[in-house]
RNA sequence: GCCCGGAUGGUGGAAUGGUAGACACGCAGGACUUAAAAUCCUGUGGCCAUUAAGGCUGUGCGGGUUCAAGUCCCGCUCCGGGUACCA
């Protein structure tokens, strides 16, 4: 009987519609529960990408295989639906943004059932629904009434802020700033990139190290704007510290750590001569303060003005000026070189009372620290350069840990910049009484810190580059805030029952150049009034597309409850997601929102758990062949002609490399999902993706590999299927060995993920029955549930004419029985000096003496020991023999 | 620059420190066929030998540890990803 993946893909997806075999179970009493998530796709209009059924193939055979072990699981999909492509569009043909969004929903879901992904649908969700985002807009009102109170180092309700008396005394706008000041979600004004091309504000994690916005590649410049930001750097600890438990990456969790960015140090004031200021700066090296030879100011600091003397002042303003365009002009030119200005101000160093000048330079961040430094030339990299450029003084300040004793010399002489490890010089001063000649960095630091604090000069404090998270974009297609300005600036949030505050409809949709967004235009929809008659306006920006997946893993619980955001019972349940399968990319953004909003939610008692993703696996990108000519440029696909394993430009003659790149429109080597079903069936394209090679790692697309796991279903089709390779007999020793073999390798590939191997260990199996040309219906019936959760449709197919009338889903995963596979036999490796010369089957329970002896009297031995005299014999049982040789010439 | 991965046949990839190249693709030869496709069988790292048995060599490069290294250690090269004046 001939394959046909066809018939047999549309019957078994039919039969599981109809009798929703893979409906949640109701039942919360199962102790064993599986939480299987996908990062949910955005559905754009292109469709499905081989990418996406990666990661999706990967959670469905663990899906599957713990259904069959037992396990209650929790496997759902949804759409990621809010976001630019589908407004961009809009703007253009005035298409309605959810009329696109549902036909590219409708295109997705269509693909992804035809995977034969167990996905329960009746749990679906679009993170553009109403009845979803109602509960965005709910976190975000929780978001805005909590403040995180750092001694518990926990979010709390504003209602258990306490007002300080002497803010209560100073009136009702003094309360309000102060409460407002505590929310984590507020409003404010903030300098943001702004991409003109898309009209819209950027993360600063949206916008490129070549100041490019991620999704368009246009130049991006800076504005000032209202924007709503969240407080996720009080959290930052937290979030630090939480990494360490998660199963998780190492990589991902180093990323998300350096993101986080803490760094441990001093903050140290330096009086300012001639004025009453003090200027504090952060440094993680409070120990080099002998060496520090001058000061930075960021052009922003809002003491550099009043700190510059006359007679720089016509400079210095000029530099400030020049510093604000450069950056909107480009970011990278400015990390290239150092430019900077003296201020003629002096400070005083406190450790030694020397003045010290005070310069402004743009190396300097506003935004971290304290946005000044004090320069310590010999001991920094930047700073070294920066002395270099203007030509300010080197102090070595610390005897390096180094052999060479040039390289030493060069260092003590302020030559050349130390950053290591060494022993304090010229770190003593009677005046102030501080010395830590001698000691090492680490000695160094500690004293020179307890010494600031006594002075009250200075403290120890840790620093984070996580910034504020903009969390406002001028866009219509986004959850609208519920949130109304009012005239005489209050801020207020919706009531829960006004919930939810749905998008208005609009004419027109393209945004202002001004950084309006387009529900400014929304004139029914915009302006409100209480009941005493004031006015207000409602918020005009909408979330970015982080909000919706911020949280969807909690609404999969309980997607259509319209009273909670879920039931309480059921988080605890089934949180926190046992497995998270996606792609990388999203290994800092996406990952660290969302275990923020988890971590807030967990404070107010909403959430069980602390961290949302127990396990976390990033699945590797799917690339493609590309091919380019000699000078490098890129030739598209479909114009390629393979000869002799050569590739050739079919229209010039000329031959092309082969390269492997990311599958894009311009190098026409996109791989369309659809068309591999439609060649070679579901089950080959999900056991393609599969067996491509481990989960984890980049690799290519070659449509010639589908042929091999094609061939392989179609193989088990035809010998399972035919019911004269189906006897009843005592089933052949070698079999069972072999079944018992498959049934393990798959088992334990499957729990660590390795789907590869899993598939090959099959293969071997299937060839095996194939040369023994016939096996029971109980060895059918095993191998058949084993690949069920690679290739469902092929199992479901042969599970019924194996005479089964159920589905093979819930069927129990079949167990190993170690007695088939003990071995009476090992074949031993003969090795003389690590090289392999020959092998000797003997029987697995001799001992290693009877082992020597009969190595060292096989015939094929002799040959090899008289080209030297023994020295020792290696044993190792069901391993290896190596006997080692001295060399009679040597 | 810094941080994380990675490098194994023509290709994708296997290999608890213990038989390198499992399993596939491709290729070559054969069977079936009027022919092709499909399917089935055999071979397939390189080199030497080929009448046979066999031998040498081989996991990016250079060292080291070990009876034994793709695997562990030290020093490089190249490729991919992340990050970027974070004081």
């Amino acid at each position: 009987m001939e394959y046909n993946f066809r018939n047999i893909e549309k019957k078994w997806q039919q039969y599981w519609e109809e009798n929703k075999t893979f409906r949640t179970p109701d039942d919360l009493t199962n102790p064993n529960k599986c939480y299987i998530l996908d990062m949910f796709p955005y559905p754009s209009g292109a469709g499905l990408h081989v990418g996406h059924p990666e990661g999706y193939t990967a959670t469905d055979i663990i899906s599957r295989y713990k259904r069959m072990k037992g396990f209650s699981v929790l496997h759902p999909m949804g759409w990621d639906a809010f976001g630019l492509p589908a407004e961009q569009y809009a703007i253009q043909t005035g298409t309605h943004p959810s009329i696109t969004t549902k036909n590219n929903c409708d295109t997705f879901r269509r693909q992804i059932k035809e995977l034969g992904l167990s996905y329960d649908w009746e749990r679906e969700i679009n993170t553009t629904d109403p009845k979803y985002y109602k509960w965005t807009q709910w976190i975000f009102i929780q978001l805005f009434n909590t403040w995180f109170d750092e001694k518990l180092r926990k979010g709390r309700p504003l209602s258990e802020l306490i007002i300080p008396d002497s803010i209560s005394k100073a009136g009702n706008k003094a309360v309000r700033d102060y409460v407002n000041s505590h929310r984590l979600a507020y409003y404010d004004n903030a300098t943001v990139w702004w991409c003109p091309d898309c009209r819209i504000v950027c993360a600063n994690e949206e916008v490129l190290f070549d100041g490019s916005h991620e999704k368009c590649g246009n130049r991006v410049e800076k504005r000032n704007l209202k924007q709503w930001m969240l407080r996720i750097p009080l959290y930052a600890e937290r979030l630090l510290k939480g990494i360490d438990d998660l199963d998780w990456p190492e990589g991902i969790k180093e990323m998300q750590r350096n993101w986080i960015g803490r760094s441990t140090g001093a903050e140290v004031d330096f009086k300012l001569e001639g004025t009453n200021e003090t200027l504090r700066v952060f440094t993680t090296r409070p120990d080099t303060l002998f060496g520090a030879t001058w000061m930075v100011i960021a052009p922003e600091h809002p003491l550099t003005t009043s700190l510059t003397t006359e007679d720089r002042k016509t400079e210095v303003d000029n530099y400030i000026k020049a510093a604000s365009l450069k950056s909107d002009l480009d970011r990278t030119d400015l990390a290239k070189e150092k430019t900077g200005v003296f201020t003629g101000r002096f400070a005083v160093n406190p450790v030694n009372l020397k003045k010290i000048p005070v310069w402004v330079a743009d190396y300097v961040l506003m935004g971290y620290g304290t946005g000044a430094i004090m320069a310590v030339p010999a001991h920094d990299t930047r700073d070294f350069e920066f002395a270099l450029k203007y030509d300010l003084p080197v102090e070595c300040i610390m005897d390096p840990e180094v052999t060479d004793n040039e390289q030493r010399s060069r260092i003590i002489k302020g030559r050349e910049c130390w950053t290591e490890d060494g022993r304090y010089i010229n770190s003593s001063d009677t005046k102030t009484g501080i010395d830590i000649n001698g000691l090492n960095k680490e000695a160094g630091i500690a004293k020179m810190t307890v010494w600031l604090e006594s002075k009250n000069i200075g403290k120890a404090k840790v620093n984070y580059k996580l910034r504020d998270w903009l969390f406002s974009r001028q866009r219509y297609w986004g959850e609208p805030f519920p949130v109304i300005h009012w005239d005489d600036g209050e801020i207020s949030v919706l009531d829960e029952k006004d919930l939810p505050l749905e998008l208005p409809e609009l004419e027109k949709y393209l945004p202002g150049e001004s950084g309006e967004s387009p529900l400014a235009n929304a004139g029914d929809w915009l302006n409100v009034n209480d009941k005493s008659g004031r006015k207000g306006r409602r918020e005009t920006n909408t979330m970015p597309q982080w909000a919706g997946s911020c949280w969807y893993y909690l609404r999969f619980i309980d997607p259509s409850n319209d009273k909670q955001i879920f039931d309480p019972e059921k988080e605890k349940y089934w949180m926190p997601v046992d497995i998270y399968i996606g792609g990388a990319e999203h290994a800092v953004l996406h990952l660290l929102y969302s275990r923020f909003w988890h971590k807030v939610l967990f404070d107010l008692g909403i959430v069980s758990t602390d961290e949302p993703y127990r396990k976390l696996f990033n699945q590797g990108m799917i690339l493609a062949y590309a091919y380019e000519n000699e000078t490098g440029a890129k030739v598209a696909a479909d114009i390629i002609e393979e000869r002799n394993g050569k590739f050739y430009n079919s229209e010039t003659g000329t031959e092309v490399k082969q390269i492997v790149a990311k599958m894009s429109k311009s190098l026409k080597n996109v791989v369309n999902p659809d068309d591999v079903v439609l060649k070679y069936g579901a089950d080959s394209l999900r056991l393609y993706e599969m067996f491509l090679g481990p989960l984890d790692i980049t690799k290519p697309w070659d449509d010639k590999g589908v042929k091999g796991v094609f061939n392989f279903l179609g193989r088990t089709f035809r010998f399972f299927s035919n019911g004269e390779n189906i006897v009843n007999y005592d089933e052949d020793p070698e079999i069972l060995k072999g079944l018992h073999q498959a049934i393990k390798k798959v088992e334990t590939d499957i729990e660590n993920l390795r789907f590869n191997t899993a598939i090959s260990a099959m293969m071997i199996f299937l060839n095996l029955a194939i040369r023994k040309g016939k096996v029971t219906p109980d060895t059918a019936a095993i191998f058949t549930k084993i690949l069920s959760p690679f290739a469902p449709h092929l199992a479901e197919e042969l599970w019924n004419m194996l005479g089964n009338t159920k589905t093979i889903a819930y069927e129990p995963w079949p167990e190993v029985n170690e007695e088939f596979l003990k071995e009476e036999a090992f074949e031993y490796p003969v090795s003389f000096n690590g090289k392999l010369r020959f092998k000797i089957e003997l029987p697995v329970s001799m001992t290693k003496d009877e082992i020597i002896e009969h190595v060292l009297t096989d015939a094929r031995a002799k040959k090899w020991l008289e080209t030297g005299t023994m020295t020792n014999i290696i044993v190792v049982p069901n391993r290896i023999v190596n006997v080692v040789l001295k060399n009679k010439c040597g």
